[in-house]
DNA sequence: ACCTGAACACCGTTCAAGT
DNA sequence: ACCTGAACACCGTTCAAGT
């Protein structure tokens, strides 16, 4: 009676989707997942191979919600958007949030994002083999980013020491300065030093 | 007969990196752990708290190797050599890499090469504030290019489809001028944007 | 003080059937 | 074609003893 009729890899990343928003990131077993559908555990594997396969696809669904980036934009502007963007649409699902960060997804939702970022890099004025190199790099600091946030955000308190770390630092800051290891102001600060890098490497090769 | 006298979070730490050198990641398990000491599971528990504390000391332990920047050098050469530094230290150590990646170590070794970057950000001219934040942001960037690394190294085959579906977009470059993801090219590359990003800001704010 | 051993509450996945 | 159920080979960790 607890079960459903159809078993799909859509309804199944939903159902998977929904018990990691309820339960948290550990909770997405298989057979956790299973009891959400109401199936056994092993009918899942007929519709993917092995559960990181199926970690991934919930990890592209839950990248439904960035919108693409808008070609109307500045370059520079759009790389900071997409950047914030996906960072929300990851938080917004802690339970995945640590996959799309760990594996960033490569599925429909990763390539249409990343077509987005690939134009706003040309439009910067990078050839085709540099904007490669630096899309790669954004993913990197995309998914380094999402990583420290997903950490911070949870029971990691380890990361709460790197601020203390660098704060008992012979000619450090009075404590109040420091941003918050995860949080959004150094997120984006970041993703703002790598386009001011972008920048410059677009003028030199200009 | 085949124990041994002394169980120290050091002579621990030793044993487990062995043993992920000599059979990967997944054997750092704690019963092959001690396995590889002679032990009972459970003795580790008296010297760590849990799996992620004892991982933690294996991950400082393989950055013993990592060099302390030379204050000697220009400030962007000593970032560029210890995100290097740190990648091979790391690499080196393949059982270990991915724990690397995650967790940045914060004990000894991370405090102690922490403190190097800090130093260069502070003669690159960033106030205190700002160094941190840029602290922060290179940490970030080591790891995720070294996760990127790791992911390529092993047997992560999706890694290699980022070049292949960048490299399927409209107006993408022949395919052998790619860079390999995770390559170190890839992560040099990185690090010089973002250091690039840190000259523009200490600029800026000069 | 330090280590052991059995047990608890789980995992992902294979395999042989079921309908 | 699609799903089930039992079983395999593991996990990290708690708890009550041992020496």
């Amino acid at each position: 009676m607890a079960r459903t009729p159809f078993l799909t890899p859509s309804t199944i990343a939903d159902a998977a989707l929904r018990l990691g928003d309820r339960e948290g990131g550990e909770a997405m077993t298989m057979r956790r997942i299973a009891g959400e559908l109401g199936c056994d555990p092993m009918a899942l594997y007929r519709h993917f191979p092995d559960r990181m396969a199926l970690l991934d696809a919930v990890a592209d669904l839950a990248l439904t919600a960035v919108p693409s980036p808008d070609p109307a934009l500045p370059w520079d502007e759009r790389l900071r958007r997409v950047a914030d963007d996906i960072r929300a649409a990851a938080l917004a699902h802690p339970g995945i949030a640590g996959h799309v960060a760990a594996r960033p997804p490569l599925a429909e939702q990763g390539q249409r994002i990343g077509a987005g970022v690939f134009a706003a890099l040309g439009d910067a004025g990078l050839a085709p083999a540099e904007a490669t190199r630096a899309a790669q790099a954004l993913v990197a600091t995309i998914a380094a980013g999402l990583a420290m946030a997903v950490r911070a955000g949870t029971r990691d308190a380890r990361w709460h020491q790197v601020s203390d770390v660098l704060g008992g630092l012979p000619s450090a800051p009075p404590g109040g300065e420091l941003h918050t290891v995860g949080s959004e102001e150094q997120f984006s600060y970041t993703v703002r030093l790598l386009v001011a890098g972008i920048r410059a490497e677009a003028a030199g090769s200009a």
